[in-house]
RNA sequence: GGUCCGGUAGUUCAGUUGGUUAGAAUGCUGCCCUGUCACGGCAGAGGUCGCGGGUUCGAGUCCCGUCCGGACCGCCA
């Protein structure tokens, strides 16, 4: 039985006779001695093993391979003073093996395991995901699941003193009409009808608030089949909350206490609350983004007025479109080469999908800033107006993106971001401070081209401010919604709303949404039904588990903080999912494949 | 659906203007080595240059297609 864990032992524990058992790490073997550092979730401890101290383990350490798994009995010895390794937590003792069994031998594995040497440790991804139960060997990840099972407990815990139930809903529900794509799982006793996976439990649990559950919460498993990224990934888990009788306000202390709670627990740090809070409108026109990253400054700044009347074709028919000119101060970059900023015009053009770039410069000798459009197409007075609007000083440097709006702000909000990496102002994954933000205030409903309709920013269970439900029939699209974003140095962890609690609120949204009563009444039935019922006002919000752990962690990706994650085609290289199923499979599901010619 | 980056030894990478037998490090194998800790030393094995086609006297290198991985845009109520 093994008495200790390779993580453990200390001098205290001299003279000890002790059984470790683990995988071998790595293997120094001297000719006549052998040392093995042994390795398990706790840590490495080093065994030596001399012919001396005992003949036939010390026989078996020499065949011993990385990868193998063994178990060692010997003896806690202290290190003489200049054989301590004040590198590892155990390095003042080792293990003199007096016996050593081979558990199971390893074949040489694809890459290195051990990572006591950092620049061994780079694998390509793929490989690493084919073979993750090696790479879950590995410290780093091991101590991402450990943060993960972490914040699980102290969320649980969390909930459970603030009188909360975890209820569990199901995930064989039913498809929706709008939002991301459903994963469809065949019924085979209704030939024909199928289950979707949940994007997420939202009327589930408005359902359990109908019926009094009061507090609810849910750690979930959640499915989108929708692109991935590195901070996407097509099932994903949600902390999902709903309280009955909510207020906004509550939601914010609730969800600011939790916080709390995670980073005291997580990263024995203390945060300040309550967090700021900024409406969607400010973010957009500031920052370019409703998940604004304000963990360095470089704020957007409207300069439409500045080139009202200046004649400039482009600009004019812009601003007569209702369009606006974003302006993006840089300090200190008017002396920029023009190299630079014609890979910079590159950058927007392509990559960001603007028409292209205008910007104003004033180096530290030049007298007046200066455009890269001639004054003859703008004039100099609007060229210096717009600068100094924009807020700029000499020496610096005025990016101008124009367009048709919000896709203006949003290209001006990731030029913003372009730049900040270009000049380093924004700290790399795990560095620097954590900025929360609720992001408020967000409109209802957005415009959708593709379908030419409007569709719910948020989801159609949002409730509409009662102070603009005036509008939601003549200007759809300056309604607010009760909704709010929850955002973490630039990334959205979490979002909510106060919900719709009444029948025929709940009715007349589908009606705006264009979804008619017929189709309503099949997809959202049961939800206008339970409202018949007494339905109490509620609200709520879901946070992003795993975004939330990869901040935590300081990772850049989710797929460092999944233990089996999918890869950006949306595959798992492990078990080779998605795969194809037998015949008789899809014959029993009542379903019929069709391949990509017959598909087109 | 699109843009960009990558794919060469088990692994991580280099590979010049298209030119002789494709290199390094590490891992692996063998031998030596009793205080190492990424042990060290010596020797050795190891390659469908992702795949298919094309250009060329000649392709790892150029072109086209395709597959895989990654970042991003679209998409993600």
């Amino acid at each position: 039985m093994r008495t200790h864990t390779c993580g453990e032992l200390r001098a205290e524990h001299k003279g000890e006779s002790v059984v470790l058992k683990g995988w071998v790490d790595t293997r120094r073997d001297l000719g006549g001695l052998v040392f093995i550092d042994l390795r398990d979730r706790y840590g490495l401890t080093q065994i030596v093993f001399s012919p001396q101290a005992n003949e036939d383990a010390y026989e078996t350490a020499q065949q011993l391979r990385s990868e193998d798994v063994i178990s060692v009995r010997g003896t806690v010895a202290a290190r003489k003073d200049q054989a301590v390794n004040p590198a590892m937590p155990t390095g003042t003792i080792e293990v003199q093996g007096d016996a050593c069994a081979v558990l199971n031998v390893s074949d040489t594995p694809p890459f290195v395991v051990s990572t006591q040497d950092e620049s061994r440790v780079d694998a390509n991804e793929d490989l690493r995901l084919k073979y993750r139960y090696l790479d879950l060997r590995r410290p780093a990840l091991q101590r991402n699941l450990e943060l993960r099972h972490r914040f699980y407990q102290t969320t649980r815990r969390f909930f459970d003193q603030h009188d909360f139930l975890e209820v569990e809903t199901p995930v064989l529900m039913k498809s929706t009409p709008e939002g991301a794509r459903d994963f469809l799982v065949p019924s085979r006793l209704h030939p024909g009808h199928f289950y979707a996976l949940p994007q997420s439990p939202q009327t589930y649990k408005q359902i359990l608030m109908v019926s009094g559950l009061d507090r609810y919460v849910q750690i979930v498993k959640c499915f989108r089949d929708e692109d991935l990224r590195a901070d996407r990934q097509p099932e994903f888990t949600q902390v999902d909350v709903e309280m009955t009788f909510a207020t906004e306000e509550q939601v914010y202390d609730l969800m600011e206490g939790l916080m709390a709670d995670l980073w005291a627990d997580l990263k024995d740090t203390e945060i300040d609350t309550p967090f700021p809070r900024m409406t969607y409108d400010e973010a957009m026109r500031t920052y370019g983004s409703d998940k604004p990253d304000v963990r360095f400054d470089l704020k957007l700044q409207d300069v439409s007025d500045a080139f009202d009347g200046c004649g400039f074709r482009v600009f004019q028919s812009i601003i007569d479109d209702d369009g606006r000119i974003m302006a993006l101060p840089v300090p200190g970059e008017g002396d920029r080469g023009r190299s630079a900023m014609d890979r910079l015009t590159d950058y927007v053009t392509d990559t960001i999908g603007a028409a292209g770039l205008i910007y104003i410069q004033q180096g530290e000798d030049d007298e007046v800033p200066s455009c890269n459009v001639s004054t003859n197409a703008i004039p100099q007075e609007h060229v210096e107006a717009a600068f100094e609007q924009a807020g700029a000083e000499p020496g610096d440097l005025v990016l101008l993106v124009a367009g048709p709006t919000p896709t203006v702000y949003e290209q001006a909000g990731q030029l913003r971001l372009h730049m900040a990496d270009d000049l380093g102002l924004r700290p790399e994954p795990g560095e620097g401070p954590d900025r929360f933000l609720w992001v408020t205030d967000f409109p209802l409903l957005e415009w959708d081209d593709e379908h030419e309709r409007y569709a719910p920013m948020h989801h159609p269970f949002t409730a509409p401010k009662d102070e603009h439900l005036d509008r939601l029939d003549d200007d759809p699209g300056a309604v607010e919604a009760r909704a709010y974003d929850l955002v973490l140095n630039g990334h959205e962890i979490g979002g909510g709303s106060i919900r719709i609690h009444n029948r025929e609120m709940q009715a007349r949204m589908f009606d705006v949404l264009g979804i008619d009563a017929e189709e309503a009444e099949q997809r959202f039935g049961f939800l206008l039904d339970a409202f018949r019922y007494g339905a109490p006002p509620h609200g709520g919000i879901a946070l992003g588990l795993d975004r939330l752990i990869m901040l935590i962690a300081g990772a850049s990706s989710l797929r460092e903080v999944i233990a089996f994650p999918k890869t950006q085609s949306a595959k798992e290289p492990m078990v080779n999912s998605p795969d194809t199923v037998d015949a008789e499979q899809l014959e029993t599901l009542h379903i019929d494949t069709v391949s990509d010619e017959e598909d087109a």
